[in-house]
DNA sequence: GGAAACCATCAACCCACTTGAAGGTCAAGC
DNA sequence: GCTTGACCTTCAAGTGGGTTGATGGTTTCC
């Protein structure tokens, strides 16, 4: 993995991917490079504090400005978070060279990590749409007390308690 | 909605859910009340600053003490939690008298909402899941360079722009 | 020349917690 | 009586992935 390449670095190796249009003649401010990436101006400054891009320069005055590489680079970002990776997970993505193979074999371990994670979410949500439905559909509205109350409140008593005594941090997704 | 009503006034109408043991006569300690709630100690001071639970009373030397019926409604929360509800739906919950119609009517609608907001979060893993494997079956390991990197790349060119320009705050689950 | 629309930085807020620091309390063992 | 260690207290700060707001500079249009 090379950890010690910039992260506009992966771009020179990416002539595969890039569309005809010349990716770093244009300059645009935070505002364009927000509504080109879709990602918000206030993210972008967020993105760039942590690390994961930084502008092409900055203009007399101080204002930020972005090639369409950097644009680029924040429809990767967006694209990851989209597929629910978090920011560190981007940030090893955006340090591999595709063209290392031991960094596509990290790639593929983040990959394989992430459906793991996806599918364990999955599978807890199955089940909580089944308790919630089956909590849901006791009650009426007809009868003289709440069902659903009621129900919480005798799972509440039946509940085991977790393993390890406290409930563990839970990361959602 | 019976919102006057203290936290701890839904519990004398329970005999219904209540088991035989007498819910007022231990006394448990912090530590005591994590263990059987499944609550952590630390966790459990939060709810209290968040005005989830209130101890039953101090000791002299400023300890927290808790009743059984308390465990039982640290009990409710991590249930509720464990559904997914947020701390506002567990506030609401909490604040509703079973026996009150229209407080049923409120644990229901709180209830279908939650349902909603789960199926909704289910579909989007689901197609997140889809996505994942399909990015991770392109590549084999065996190529000179990375399929993965590669169509992360660009599918981040071909990837829409959200209708409202920048990416909405996600919630998740 | 004034208003609107940009841009900058820094701070604080969101949620649901966890972790850590600094110090008080208490029972057991020596 | 003294130490040790397991409790307990409070308050502050950190987590992730941002958003929102304050305050002030810049640019552009009319």
């Amino acid at each position: 993995m090379n950890l010690s390449a910039t992260a506009t670095s992966i771009f020179p190796t990416h002539t595969i991917v890039m569309n005809t249009e010349v990716r770093n003649a244009a300059q645009h401010r935070i505002s364009e490079a927000a509504a080109l990436s879709g990602v918000s101006a206030a993210n972008i400054r967020f993105y760039e504090k942590e690390g994961l891009i930084v502008a092409k320069g900055r203009s007399d005055n101080g204002y930020r400005f972005y090639s369409s590489a950097d644009v680029h680079q924040l429809r990767f970002i967006r694209l990851c978070r989209a597929l629910d990776m978090s920011l560190d997970e981007v940030r090893t993505l955006l340090e591999l060279d595709l063209n290392v193979k031991a960094d596509c074999a990290t790639a593929r371990l983040a990959l394989d990590g992430h459906v793991d994670h996806v599918r364990a979410r999955l599978k807890e949500l199955t089940a909580l749409e089944k308790s919630l439905l089956a909590l849901r559909n006791r009650c009426d509205g007809q009868d003289t007390h709440c069902h659903i109350i009621e129900a919480l409140h005798q799972q509440a008593d039946a509940l085991p308690l977790p393993a390890g005594r406290a409930l563990p941090a839970k990361r959602h997704v």
